[in-house]
DNA sequence: CTGACAATGATAATGATTGTCAAAAACGCA
DNA sequence: TGCGTTTTTGACAATCATTATCATTGTCAG
């Protein structure tokens, strides 16, 4: 049995503010992306709060986090479950998936092979309606 | 037309020493590692070098790139063409598969919402046959 | 053989993330 | 409401993989 339920969990107003921003947010976002957005929203939140409350909200599951090749982590409030996204290499906006096809084939491909223990990653790129129409010109998305 | 024909492009032992030493290896490995590797064989190859001549044969489609979480990046020479990886988590051992079914999901997905120029990333981690017999203890591969 | 120019590599710089630790904030309890 | 204990915060330093510098060396076409 694990002891994690004796440990106290305290509420600060900088958690409050890091889960209510991401909250907002409809795309993925860095750390220092939601750091800037709570400083110019008037909340005073250390950077390091900031990394420290998205890894506990990332290890609660309560939040998903994503490692674009040469960038930093992102981060976005999502749906619990097993899903994968669909995101907008412009602006960051995604769009949960679920694939059943693609859950049953890993595991079908792991196993023919006697891996064992298996787990996958996957995401899907791409650029969004709103970027495709007028390209690069999204205030408070990523350029 | 690409001006890529024309740069020169010039043969030397470091190189050659960074793809022999990338051929035989069978799993993926980082450019520490792989560094690490030449300098017991002797080849004198500066780690500067490694980095440069990796990322030149990634970007060349010549080797394959893979950035586990927390980690740094790792390298393997595969096939040429689209394919995935089935990896073992403790040695680093892979095996290429290929799904045509995921790629056609994958794009109907996109398309389904609007995304264009579409790309993704699958890989599928586990514990391979030999790791899951004899339990950390791999010599020259990764514990 | 030679000269132009790519390649090397020791070193410094970068930059995101994590560690440190004294000070501040929460909260159970009196 | 006041207190003491324990967690949390945050400015700052440390880490560490990767990249940028740049003087020196190596290639190779002519
Ligand atoms: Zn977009
Ligand atoms: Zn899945
Ligand atoms: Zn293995
Ligand atoms: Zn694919």
């Amino acid at each position: 049995m694990s002891a994690d339920q004796n440990v106290a969990q305290r509420n600060t107003k900088q958690r409050s503010a890091v889960s209510a921003v991401l909250s907002e947010a409809e795309g993925f976002y860095s750390a220092q992306e939601l750091h800037a957005r709570l400083r110019e929203r008037g909340e005073r939140v250390g950077l390091t709060t900031v990394y420290r409350t998205l890894q506990g909200l990332a290890d609660a599951g309560e939040i998903d986090v994503m490692r674009p090749p040469g960038g930093e982590h992102l981060y976005r409030r999502c749906s619990q479950g097993h899903h994968h996204h669909l995101v907008c290499r412009e602006c960051g906006r995604a769009v949960e998936v679920e694939g059943p096809a693609v859950e049953s084939w890993a595991e079908k491909v792991a196993s023919r092979h006697g891996y064992v223990n298996v787990s996958h990653t996957m995401e899907i790129f791409g650029t969004c309606p709103d970027c495709a129409t007028n390209p690069s010109n999204h205030p408070g998305h990523r350029p």
